[in-house]
RNA sequence: GCCCCCUUAGCUCAGUAGGAUAGAGCACAGGAUUCCUAAUCCUGGUGUCAGAGGUUCGAAUCCUCUAGGGGGCACCA
């Protein structure tokens, strides 16, 4: 007879889950989930779960009892050094050598199946994000969005869903309107014509330059034309040139998407009528005062909001939810909106939405993403879209980089206020924690370059038996505990999780480098160090890509 | 006025599905490099988890109230 331990796949701690999860099962009761957690005091041992305090409650019965049973249970597979109950219940659980060891040949070997858990089976995910209208440049704060939004559909995509990343382009009604009128008195104002600029209109020096480049377009033949006339060319022109800014910004922040979404062609293709005529026949719209309304109320609103206005106009709330309607159309399983925190009080207007077209509650998450606070040396910069004074993402950008601005958006929940300090951000020094990551990996990288030069072939994971050493121990152990992060930050919906997490793997790592060296005069040691170095940077590689963060070779 | 988010070490923030004695980084002080990158490492100590009640065997975490900060409450977008 084969030891149990071949059928349970003793290739990581997350595994652990399934054992407990039998034994409980031998008790005679199930739970949805069996909570592990990473001690924090070493005598605690390796990993330690509560469950059986959770049991105590449903089986009526002593927790330190329960987990005394699940303990043999655990003992019983073999696979580790010791399993203790400790304190009011807890089941502490330490790893055998050989369980460690068998981790690493795991990740090694088929780094993909260890790193990627298909949690979505293959789920249809849209992901909606930045989604800035495209009347100025973006600005930090859709750089926040922007990194939440691509590392959390990355995220998504390395557990199993099928993710699709969506740019919802506002290109019809006021705030374009606005845009090309703003270019056509600053076109005006060129031809040293009096025209008075719009009230909320975009004073960026921005449309100053579009209007110069519309002059070189057109010449004097706007001169005499009244903004009536010209406005659909208008829109048309800076709507095109801005929406080529913000992607040409995106793709510079290393930023893409799958799809670009137009409102305007909502309305073009028939589907916002569409749309309503069947929210209509449902019921789900009424007359009143001469406008049309939603029946938000019914769906767990605070009122009830216009869709077409009584002069015949529509709200921008009736393509919103025609956009709502075409994406559950096209067939998602979820959909996901990353918002900026301001428009929070949005949420339950469009979760009404998905109610009222017989969706369930959990089929669209609002994600939202706390401003930020731009600070240069500790003083706040003003900012204001309106009044043209703001700082873009493409200059934090440039005087920053991509890397650390993203880092550091991803250093934070999203739902928590941020300060940005440029002037901070933009040092060089250990108070950017991204370099603490890349560095890692640039130090590994120069390992094997080093292996190379003294002729050191081998094939991973060679040796790794050989590894005896407590900081190998405690490397292995935070590689093997990948997974469970990695389910968490899943779940959870937090892309900030791996940050943290690469952060502690890299602190490990550069505290192992100081204290031993990898290519030695031991050819087998070197191999099994080297067996080691490429996990780490392996899982390095694995994180900061979902990060959107580069993993330079050489710094 | 009503609604949402935030409040954890001097600063910036984590704290995993309610679990054990609350954690990092920075800053500050001292030390480490004949050797694979010193953007590194090692050693130093900090807390009324905003406050008050409550639920629980157990609360930074859940509920209620209060205070402070931010945001939102349109036939605006």
């Amino acid at each position: 007879m084969l030891p149990k331990a071949v059928f349970c796949y003793p290739n990581n701690p997350v595994d652990v889950r399934e054992h407990i999860r039998e034994a409980v099962k031998a008790l005679g009761v199930e739970v949805p989930f069996v909570e592990l957690e990473v001690p924090k005091l070493q005598k605690h041992g390796d990993i330690s779960t509560p469950v059986s305090m959770a049991l105590a409650r449903i089986l009526k019965k002593n927790p330190r009892q329960i987990a005394e049973q699940i303990k043999q249970h655990l003992e019983g597979t073999g696979l580790f050094e010791s399993v203790e109950v400790a304190g009011p219940g807890f089941i502490n659980i330490r790893f055998s050598t050989e369980y460690l060891v068998s981790g690493l040949r795991e990740l090694l070997r088929t780094p993909e199946r260890f790193l990627r858990k298909d949690i979505g089976k293959g789920r249809k995910v849209q992901v909606e994000f930045v989604s800035a209208n495209p009347t100025g440049p973006l600005h930090l704060g859709h750089g926040r969005g922007a990194a939440f939004g691509a590392a959390l559909s990355n995220l998504l995509e390395r557990a199993g869903y099928d993710v699709e990343r969506e740019f919802y382009i506002n290109d019809a009604g006021r705030q374009v309107t606005l845009l090309a009128e703003s270019i056509f008195a600053r076109y005006k104002e060129l031809k040293g014509l009096e025209y008075p600029f719009p009230e909320d209109g975009y004073r960026g020096d921005y449309i100053v330059e579009l209007a110069r480049e519309l002059n070189e377009k057109v010449g004097d033949k706007y001169i005499e034309q009244s903004f009536s006339k010209v406005q659909s060319e208008l829109k048309e022109f800076g709507v095109k040139r801005m929406l080529e800014l913000i992607k040409t910004d995106l793709e510079a922040f290393g930023v893409v998407f799958d799809r670009w979404q137009s409102e305007q062609a909502l309305y073009e293709e028939g589907l916002v009528k569409r749309c309503l005529d069947e929210l209509t026949r449902k019921g789900k719209l009424y007359e009143k005062d001469g406008a049309l309304w939603f029946r938000a109320t019914e769906f767990g609103d605070d009122k009830d909001r216009v869709v077409i206005k009584s002069d015949g106009a529509y709200t921008y709330f009736a393509s919103d939810i025609a956009y709502h309607w075409y994406k559950i159309q096209r067939g998602f399983d979820e959909l996901i909106d990353v918002w900026g925190a301001d428009h929070h009080g949005y949420v339950p207007r469009i979760k009404a939405v998905i109610r009222a077209l017989e969706q369930p509650d959990e089929k669209l998450t609002v994600m939202l993403v706390q401003m930020v606070n731009l600070l240069r040396d500790g003083k706040p910069v003003q900012m204001s879209k309106r009044a043209g004074e703001f700082v873009t993402l493409r200059e934090v950008m440039d005087e920053v980089g991509a890397d650390t601005t993203k880092f550091i958006f991803l250093t934070r929940r999203p739902d928590s206020h941020l300060d940005f300090d440029i002037e901070v951000a933009k040092r060089e020094s250990s108070e950017n924690p991204v370099y603490y990551v890349q560095y890692a990996h640039a130090r590994i990288n120069s390992i094997f370059k080093k292996a190379t030069e003294r002729g050191l072939s081998f094939k991973e994971p060679e040796n790794v038996e050989l590894l005896k050493e407590e900081e190998e121990f405690s490397l292995i152990k935070k590689l093997l505990f990948y997974p469970l992060m990695f389910e968490g930050a899943v779940r959870e919906r937090e892309p900030h999780r791996i940050t943290f997490y690469l952060q502690e793997l890299a602190r490990l790592f550069h505290s192992y480098y100081s204290s031993h060296r990898v290519v030695s005069d031991d050819r087998e040691l070197s191999t099994a160090r080297l067996s080691l170095c490429r996990a780490v940077m392996t899982v390095i590689n694995e994180g900061l890509s979902i990060l959107g963060v580069t993993a330079p070779e050489r710094m």
